[in-house]
DNA sequence: TTTGACAGTTCTATTTTAGAACTATAGCCT
DNA sequence: AGGCTATAGTTCTAAAATAGAACTGTCAAA
């Protein structure tokens, strides 16, 4: 596998795992939606080495899912602040943080819970059908190939 | 960051990267879900080395993701299958494959497209609340220390 | 002028991964 | 019987990524 050219891989799950796939990026940006947006905090709070984290910032940035933000002049510094795109990624972290809170949970409970303020309740994220709204599950989900896939096989 | 205890950190996004956080894992069970189940097909699918494939199969079969069960008896061959706690892991893939097809997408279009056999329709996987069933977003979430953060902090 | 905060960079040692070759069991063909 | 093939791994060495610690540069405040 040629990690370097695997976010144009004709597999939208290969692209995402280009951007996301390794163990300190997901905690990262776990950080950034916990409002964390400065080097030093995201190095204090995950024990990362400095090393990595530079070289994380810097893929996130060129991704697009970070922008590096200037928030001092003298001495020139800076913060990283989620996009769009990065703001995007929610559904994924809120859907691992739940498969962790269901099947690797021990007896002390949930390390955190999430309210939605539109509703002001306790929830669970929940994944539905863009048409019909109904719960989704993988046996009920048939898969065809799209147009990226056929050009890229034929 | 001890990666050999992630899955006891209080976070439950640790944990679940203690199990799919790196980047064959994730392609592996991408794989299971498009029907695979056997060493042979895995590598010629996937181009991962024979060594690191085994290693992958045996930590998903230590966390429960999938059984390793008996195809052949003699000689004694055997297939992965997914488990109710592997099939769990389906609104995370989902998550990030319409990730990806949103904003690493190119020219050629989407290489997958997915049908829900319930509504017979082409769909997309979308984030609700499960308590009112309205979409998320990260903005309008309040993260509340939950027990388990409590008891492993204080 | 010295200290401290912040945001990195640089260096070496260890761990992980890649890539290829090798092992083991058994069916099938001649 | 002897050799070929299929399947599911294991073992080996080289290359790449990560860990851990020390170092650099800028500026403010004491």
């Amino acid at each position: 596998m040629k990690w370097d050219t695997l976010d144009e891989e004709p597999c939208s799950l290969s692209r995402t795992i280009a951007v996301v796939g390794d163990r300190w990026t997901l905690l990262i940006l776990r950080e950034c939606f916990l409002r964390v947006r400065r080097f030093e905090a995201f190095q204090s709070s995950l024990q990362i080495t400095r090393h990595l984290l530079s070289e994380r910032l810097k893929k996130l940035v060129r991704f697009g899912i970070l922008r590096r933000v200037p928030y001092s002049e003298a001495p020139k510094r800076y913060e990283y602040i989620l996009t769009q795109k990065g703001l995007d990624l929610y559904p994924i972290i809120m859907a691992m943080v739940h498969w962790g809170d269901t099947h690797m949970g021990d007896e002390r409970g949930r390390p955190l819970l999430h309210e939605h303020k539109n509703c002001g309740k306790l929830f669970d994220p929940v994944m539905v059908c863009s048409e019909c709204g109904e719960v989704l599950h993988a046996k009920q989900v048939h898969v065809h190939a799209g147009p990226g896939q056929r050009e890229a096989v034929g």
